[in-house]
DNA sequence: AGAATAAGGTAACACACTGTAACAATAAGC
DNA sequence: GCTTATTGTTACAGTGTGTTACCTTATTCT
């Protein structure tokens, strides 16, 4: 990749000037937004890499405007919001965030963030799994969004914990692709206040043997959630995309 | 939206620097205004995301105000009041209050609500959310503003206690949201009384429980009221909205 | 090939979070 | 008064998740 281009959102014109130049500072691309026509002119007219978008823009809604974007576009987004208490609505899957970020915000904390979501988005495929509640196929398994549901080949429900479900849909919006456990990690809490690098040792190891227990047929010798050994796991199935 | 601006009307000046000052403290811009005419002043200046507004404002009322705002602007307003008992005609939309708060009020309350009323402008006009919208449907219940009543997909009435319709009303208002039990204690509490923060204990753990067992069709394995473990709990089903 | 080394699998444990039954306090009828 | 319903609190049980420790498997080295 070139030079990465970021797409600066803020309706406010001092917050977005103070971003585009720190992000300019830094050796990025830097383009300015401050409403959601500007940001479809802005992508329609090249190619974005990352979106940084405040939560709060007056009368448009940021949470609703990446969404939409989602709908149609893969870009990365991160969040940005002076409002802590949304901190865990990002959490959830609906919103469709990379990563989210407080203001009054440390701005090495923001180049970390950035600088994570970059990398990882050139090997893989913007990890907030896509956007609207989806239904996905999978060797005769699915897994229902909309009831966050997931049912066997035989049709029978099978009870997988919220951590082991966020798992099989960061594995299902990744399929074929080896993902590392840092980048599970950072798919599966987006972390927010704390630090980007948290060496969380072995928890995504057993998160994976969970998972296998439940959805393999057997655990021993996995066909869905490979190994990639030295890298970390790929999920090697064709994965069926059905629209609600 | 940089960092959102509160009004801070109060006619008594030691409570206006009290507020502004608290306001402050916890990362808001806080404008003082004791008139309506230093409330137009400001509003016209600049942008105003919320009005903390005092009913009694010696000779003006807040009321009023509030109301020939309300002609020309959308800006949301919570009001402050010395007289709790009059709280039940404040929720009452006529007045077009987004929240109430009694005083002497809480701290920690006053911002929930705050932060509540703020994050929620970001998807709902606040306009849209006075509305009287009485009437929702989920998962084939019906919940009847106009009568307070539940009925069940068969048709059937379903007793709840006032806590529990309450908290139903909350859900229903931020479905697929997910809630912390501090915001959903918020929403709840109508009494700005004593203790607001984590003194409540398990108490909407257990209301929870109550509404699942009465709108569950199996309250081990929740589908509408899901918990979020770590962070609170989500309403999980599409909710249809109708006017009355 | 066999030994040494590195990496992944997983059982067992610890701990925190949630569900809920039982009780207490209070309010509302009758 | 007594009874009943509502609501919050407490205590305990159950579940989910991360860590540790040990075992197995794969890779590399000689």
């Amino acid at each position: 990749m070139a030079i990465p281009r970021l797409l600066v959102v803020d309706d406010d014109p001092e917050m977005r000037s103070m971003l585009t130049q720190f992000i300019r500072q830094n050796g990025f691309i830097a383009l300015p937004a401050a409403t959601e026509s500007d940001i479809r002119k802005q992508i329609s007219a090249d190619r974005i890499d990352l979106i940084l978008l405040d939560v709060m823009l007056g009368d448009e809604s940021g949470i609703d405007i990446c969404q939409s974007l989602r709908a149609e576009q893969d870009v990365p987004v991160i969040f940005i919001s002076a409002l802590s208490a949304d901190h865990h609505r990002m959490k959830g899957y609906e919103v469709g965030a990379d990563d989210y970020i407080a203001k009054p915000f440390n701005p090495n904390l923001l180049l970390a963030r950035v600088k994570a979501v970059l990398s990882r988005a050139q090997r893989t495929s913007s990890l907030a799994y896509r956007r609207r509640i989806k239904t996905f196929g999978f060797d005769g398994w699915i897994y229902e969004g909309k009831r966050d549901e997931v049912r066997a080949p035989g049709g029978y429900q099978v009870a997988l914990s919220q951590k082991e479900t966020a798992l099989l849909k960061v594995f299902l919006a990744n399929a074929h692709i080896p993902l590392t456990r840092e980048e599970i990690a950072a798919a599966l809490d987006v972390t927010g206040e704390s630090d980007g690098t948290e060496a969380t040792g072995r928890a995504i190891d057993v998160l994976v043997g969970r998972l296998r227990t439940k959805i393999e047929k057997d655990p021993k010798t996995p066909k869905l959630v490979r190994t990639a050994r030295g890298v970390g796991y790929v999920f090697s199935a064709d994965v069926e995309v059905k629209e609600d």
